[in-house]
DNA sequence: GTTAGCACTATAACTTAGCGAGTGCTAATA
DNA sequence: TATTAGCACTCGCTAAGTTATAGTGCTAAC
């Protein structure tokens, strides 16, 4: 048995009434609103050699057929292939990246910007900082015994650490540590700060090694510590209007599930598999793919943006597995130019 | 018809009671349960009283009672006079306000706590910036024409501006700067930069008048934004259990609700009673009090916190009007002392 | 290969009856 | 005069039964 011209024609109409009701599709309603040309009683046949192949299922006996995982998965592929190039989305979005000055708030936006646009949850990722390259290290005396490092990188993220120190600092002495710490760092990725180079550049600093040494101890913990890539989320709520979580249980289990940053960013950070990077970066995962059991009936977009060519950080929707994937997809790829024109710029 | 000894003993009981089950209660379970020897008839007439006096209220002719707002305040009050001084709590939160090193990590770790503490939601919001005092300013130069500002105020908090010049900068030149603002600013309160200081402190720079102004345009920009107060959520999803919002669509409607921080901030900032200030700082709202229809079923506790004597900033419970509010007092009252501390310590 | 017709099935939606918790009122009691 | 027992009544909730509906699969005819 094989998926000829008709079966595919078929299954497509069935996804496409699937993701516009959120009900089981019969064979009634396939005959008389898609021009397939034929009558129920033949697309009953064909519906149930598609259940057979595993692209439809259903729910219960008198129901109509649903789409599969499998079924989810042959549509976005076709979606991917036909590399549809219909670009309307223009805009506020330019003015909006402009305005924001630094990437944390530009992530923030941008999910805001994305849950609005597709009226489901977003969300993004700061990059990943170990991947960063230290811009500027400027050290700010708070009072007597407490300094505060300022660490930029790449995109102009600023990180903040206070610290104390046993010998009262001045800022010009400071200042001096800044110029050195800088000096030594500059264009280095934050990962390349090992325990070797602490020890080497603790040997410049004299006297002065004790905040020397902190601040570096400080980066070199903040790089194993995962949760330092910050997730920005938006547009939770939008899951509780759609049909599929209308039951208060299913409601509270997803709501659960999505704030738990943890297991987004790993989700996010994920590794990409090489189909997914074949289509223009854009990766989808479809229910169970999501490898996250309450996420079943979720679908995951995601696609990078890249600093100096490197990937860094991602953004992305999700939202029922019956979501609008054309539009959510349309969605990412054009404001992840706009992300990436901004960040380019900023640290060019 | 007065408040009597018997009528106040029937009030306390059936609040304590629905406090537990979140069910109308009616004269047997009272007369069974609560040691008030008298029989359930008495009980009806005395609650019958209760009604006509709005300090309870019955949902439908055959349900039992609950505690109206009116019922609920005078709770609260008695609550409050009874000044209960158990003190329980100490544990691992010195050692939480310890670790945390900025002030913006604090308060959402705080957040995190009260939520866990009282299974409801937290909120918290930072200082309110117009009204700290400038600690240090520093410039740093990221490339060419961009220049990230840190202005550091009461509490270790750091805020981060970015921001174009038309002449390239050096950090040297940058310090120097630094140095003058610092100079002229240590020990402000944010909002006594105003126009007039801002041109005095221009004359200074001379030929850098350009860095100087943009920088003060940006703080004086920023005090007016009403958003530079942060607040910090957690445990919105504790609503979910409860049940006065077992069904979904009020869940949706508090959901919804919560998520809009502008109301929230509003309402958290919103000016003190002076009978709220009297009972130790703790100011509750209760129902309609609170001035969001949204949040006619819902309590807040808030207690504000101090730097130099001035109530800043904010934490406080959201949970619904039936909550434990003594519980949630003495989490607040606790924390309280320890964030003051912190804070003081730190900016002392 | 396609289609009409039909028996069959499972869910959803509505209806009804009965239960139970609670009230208010009245009359008896201490 | 305050308290209590008794009782009729109310109303919401639940369970059971009933009907309607939208779908199927199969068979036989085209």
């Amino acid at each position: 048995m094989v998926l000829d011209g008709r079966k595919l024609k078929i299954l497509e109409a069935i996804i496409s009434n699937y993701l516009d009701t959120a009900e089981p599709v019969g064979s009634r309603t396939l005959s008389r609103n898609y021009e397939l040309d034929v009558s129920p009683a033949t697309i009953r046949n064909e519906m149930s050699d598609l259940e057979e192949l595993g692209f439809i299922l259903q729910p219960h006996t008198s129901a109509g057929r649903i789409p599969s995982d499998k079924g989810y998965r042959l549509y976005v592929d076709m979606l991917m292939s036909a590399n549809n190039k219909d670009e309307q989305h223009i805009s506020h979005v330019k003015e909006l990246v402009h305005r924001a000055g630094r990437i944390e708030n530009l992530l923030q936006e941008i999910a805001n910007l994305i849950a609005k646009e597709t009226s489901l949850m977003a969300v993004a990722s700061t990059p990943q900082y170990t991947k960063c390259k230290v811009k500027n290290i400027q050290l700010i005396a708070l009072e007597e015994q407490k300094v505060l490092a300022v660490i930029v990188t790449d995109g102009n993220m600023a990180n903040n650490f206070v610290f104390e120190v046993t010998n009262i600092m001045e800022q010009k002495k400071l200042n001096q540590l800044s110029f050195i710490l800088n000096k030594e760092l500059h264009g280095l990725n934050v990962e390349e700060i090992n325990l070797p180079l602490i020890e080497s550049i603790k040997a410049y600093a004299g006297d002065q090694d004790e905040v020397i040494s902190k601040v570096l101890e400080m980066i070199f913990q903040s790089v194993k510590n995962e949760a330092s890539t910050e997730i920005y989320t938006s547009g939770v709520l939008n899951m509780l209007h759609l049909p599929e979580f209308s039951d208060l249980k299913k409601a509270t289990t997803i709501m659960e599930t999505l704030e738990k940053k943890d297991q987004i960013r790993k989700l996010l950070l994920s590794d990409y598999s090489e189909a997914d990077l074949m289509n223009d970066g854009i990766a989808i995962k479809i229910g169970a793919e999501t490898g996250i059991r309450e996420m079943e009936d979720c679908s995951l977009i995601t696609t990078a943006y890249h600093i100096d060519g490197k990937a860094l950080g991602v953004i992305g929707v999700i939202g029922p597995k019956r979501m609008d994937y054309k539009n959510a997809i349309l969605s990412l790829k054009h404001l992840i130019v706009q992300i990436e024109d901004k960040i380019n710029n900023n640290s060019g």
